[in-house]
Order: structure tokens, then C-alpha cells, then sequence
DNA sequence: CCAGGTCAAGGGAGT
DNA sequence: ACTCCCTTGACCTGG
């Protein structure tokens, strides 16, 4: 069964009303020192009790915060900072809402963070990284776990995934305890790069101690010969009993927009404003069957095959909250969908 | 207020 | 060599 499902770093409805997180370029940091990203921390904490708030009445009780929550996280000491106490506070207030609540907070940095990399430093960097997103849950009060997890990829294979993997190993252990007590790895959905039967093996390599989110999407593209069932039984094996495994959902963008462009022609429907652009289904079929297959749609379809585990499913779909509602409901991803403009992004 | 240029980061794939 | 893709397009400037 799934018991949550979630939706990761925006909600496109209180984004309209400006309650997102907001970041700054470098330029902007230099200039303003502490005191700018210290205001846009404290800024980020209110909109994040926002959102939270909006889950609770939603009953989504699955979320991804964006890293922008603190700028710049890794080129910085928190605790030196002058309002430290602020911060610290306001974290831990929204942290203590998350809990009484009972929601499930994650991490997603980005794939700049390559603990395998060949140069050394960039593996500082990532480091200091993941080490920073770990202090963020210690502010926000939450006990190492992996239920709060801070999901990433290996991050390169170099042509040489062995070597790769022991590099991976090496530096991972450089991270602080509470760091890898949180860190997990996700299947890529490249062939050159690692699939769930890879990542078995580092889970084994770092002493079982290392779970694997299990990302349906990317399955797809890299099986690495196992099917899903098998990859999903391999990856809900490599969570520690207590915490339910987490997996990532998505679909195509290509499929999603191929099919609604060739349903409005087929039933010769009136079309949105900006099919003008496309006068015959030729043209229109041509632009958006050239969209990368992997992109992520605006919307899910499912039916997500838990097959027979409990877990929780991070959907990872452009429209955000809006698409786990699609999800719950055909007649209104339908809705949605006819709402949406084909050409958003 | 808006449009457009620009912006931290690593690695891989498609063109 | 350039662009897109991934965690999240958003910041910032000039008109």
C-alpha cells in the first residue's frame, strides 16, 4: 500500500501569492554579506510554515524542501551568524509543526553534489553540502533518521563504476555521522550510469547502512535487468525497519503532450490559444515529440504499482501539488490538464 | 510593471 | 561546441 504521497519544493498555488522560497544570486551574497541570506532564511522559514500549514489542510503529509530554504548552504557557518538565535528558533517552530503533525520532511540537493568525483574539490564541496542540509534537520529538532532523508544520486560513473564506487565509499564515510545517518542514494536513468542492482552493491560497500529510494521513472530507462517489481523488493530491502521505504514517481513529458495534442486534433476540439501557433497536427505533433522523453510531465496518470510493500511516493511532476490531486482522481487530472497551457515550459 | 538577459554548481547525452 | 536534463526557474536590470 502507499501511505503518503507527496509533492517536492513548490506548491504552484501559493507560489502565485508569493509564498516560495526565495534565493540570491552571488553577486547579491558578496554585497550583502550575512545579514541578506539571514533575511531570506527567516523569509524561507515563514514560507515553508505556509506550505506546511496548506499540506495539513490538504492532508498531504509528504514533503520536499528545496535546498533555497538556506541559500548558499555549504559556504557558510550558520552558528556564527549574528541572528543565529533567530533562525534557530524559527527552525525548530516549524520543525516542531512538521512533527506534531507527523509529516515526513526530505531533502533533494542537486546534482552538483558528487561525492565520486574525481576532483577534490568538488567532494569538499559536496561534503560541506550534505553536512549543512543534515545541520538544517538538527535545527529543525529532528533525531538523525532516514525518514528524513537527503536523497541523492552517485553523481558520474567516469567509465570505470567500480572504481567509482569505491571513490563513492571513501568520501561518503568523510561525512559526519548524522549526515550519513540521513543519506540515501536513488537509481539513475542513464545505461552508463548506476541502476538499483548497482546501488545494491554500494549498499553492501557501505556496510548496509546506505538505503536506496527506488525511482519508478528512472527504472524504466535503466534496469539494469531486473524488472520493477524485483528493483523495488531489492530497494525496500535496504531500509531500516521503522522507517518506510521512499520512492520517486514520475512520466513522461513527451508521452503527456503527444497524447493531448493528438486528442485535440482527433476530436477536432476547439483548441487552446496558443495551438494557433500549430496549424496542422504535423507541426504541432513534430515540436512536442521532439520533447526529451525523460522531462517530467505536468501531471500523473498511475496507477503506481506498490507491489505489495509499504512505501510513501514523491511525485515529481511540474504542476506539484496539483498533480497529486490528478492522482487521486481521474476527472480532475482531466480538468486540470484542459486548465493547463501546453506550453508551460 | 514587464521583458529579456543572465545566473553557483557536475556530469552525461543528444545534436 | 552547444543545449538540455536533473532537485527547484528565479534573480536582476534596464526600459
Amino acid at each position: 500500500m502507499i501511505r503518503h504521497i507527496g509533492y517536492a519544493c513548490v506548491n504552484t498555488q501559493l507560489q502565485a501569492k508569493k509564498v516560495k522560497m526565495s534565493t540570491a544570486r552571488k553577486s547579491t551574497i558578496d554585497a550583502g554579506g550575512e545579514e541578506v541570506i539571514t533575511d531570506l532564511i527567516l523569509s524561507n522559514l515563514d514560507s515553508l510554515y505556509k506550505i506546511l500549514e496548506w499540506n495539513h489542510k490538504k492532508k498531504i503529509k509528504f514533503f520536499r524542501m528545496g535546498s533555497e530554504l538556506f541559500p548558499w548552504l555549504g559556504t557558510y557557518d550558520i552558528r556564527k551568524f549574528k541572528r543565529f538565535d533567530e533562525i534557530e528558533y524559527n527552525a525548530g517552530f516549524v520543525g516542531e509543526y512538521a512533527r506534531e503533525k507527523r509529516m515526513r520532511l526530505t531533502f533533494h540537493p542537486g546534482p552538483f553534489n558528487v561525492l565520486c568525483s574525481p576532483n577534490e574539490e568538488v567532494v569538499e564541496k559536496t561534503i560541506k553540502e550534505l553536512d549543512a542540509h543534515s545541520e538544517i534537520f538538527d535545527l529543525m529538532g529532528f533525531a538523525p533518521s532516514f525518514d528524513n532523508k537527503i536523497n541523492i544520486h552517485v553523481g558520474g560513473a567516469y567509465d570505470d563504476k567500480e572504481a567509482t564506487l569505491k571513490r563513492w565509499v571513501q568520501n561518503w564515510r568523510r561525512l559526519k555521522d548524522s549526515t550519513r545517518q540521513r543519506v540515501v542514494v536513488e537509481n539513475d536513468d542513464k545505461s552508463s550510469m548506476f541502476a538499483v542492482t548497482d546501488l545494491m552493491q554500494l549498499h553492501k560497500m557501505c556496510n548496509k547502512e546506505l538505503p536506496i529510494t527506488f525511482d519508478f521513472f528512472h527504472h524504466k530507462f535503466h534496469t539494469g535487468g531486473m524488472t520493477e517489481k524485483e528493483a523495488l523488493d531489492a530497494a525496500v530491502s535496504t531500509w531500516p525497519k521503522g522507517v518506510v521505504p521512499a520512492t520517486h514517481y514520475s512520466e513522461s513529458r513527451r508521452e503527456e503532450k503527444v497524447k493531448i495534442i493528438t486528442d485535440i486534433f482527433r476530436n477536432n476540439r476547439i483548441p487552446w490559444e496558443d495551438l494557433e501557433k500549430w496549424p496542422t497536427f504535423k507541426e504541432a505533433y513534430d515540436f512536442y515529440s521532439h520533447i526529451k522523453y525523460q522531462a517530467h510531465s505536468d501531471y500523473v496518470d498511475g496507477p503506481i504499482d506498490s507491489h505489495g510493500h509499504t512505501i510513501d511516493v514523491m511525485i515529481e511532476a511540474k504542476m506539484k501539488e496539483q498533480a497529486v490531486f490528478g492522482l487521486r482522481d481521474a476527472d480532475t487530472v482531466r480538468k486540470l490538464r484542459a486548465e493547463t497551457p501546453l506550453l508551460n515550459g
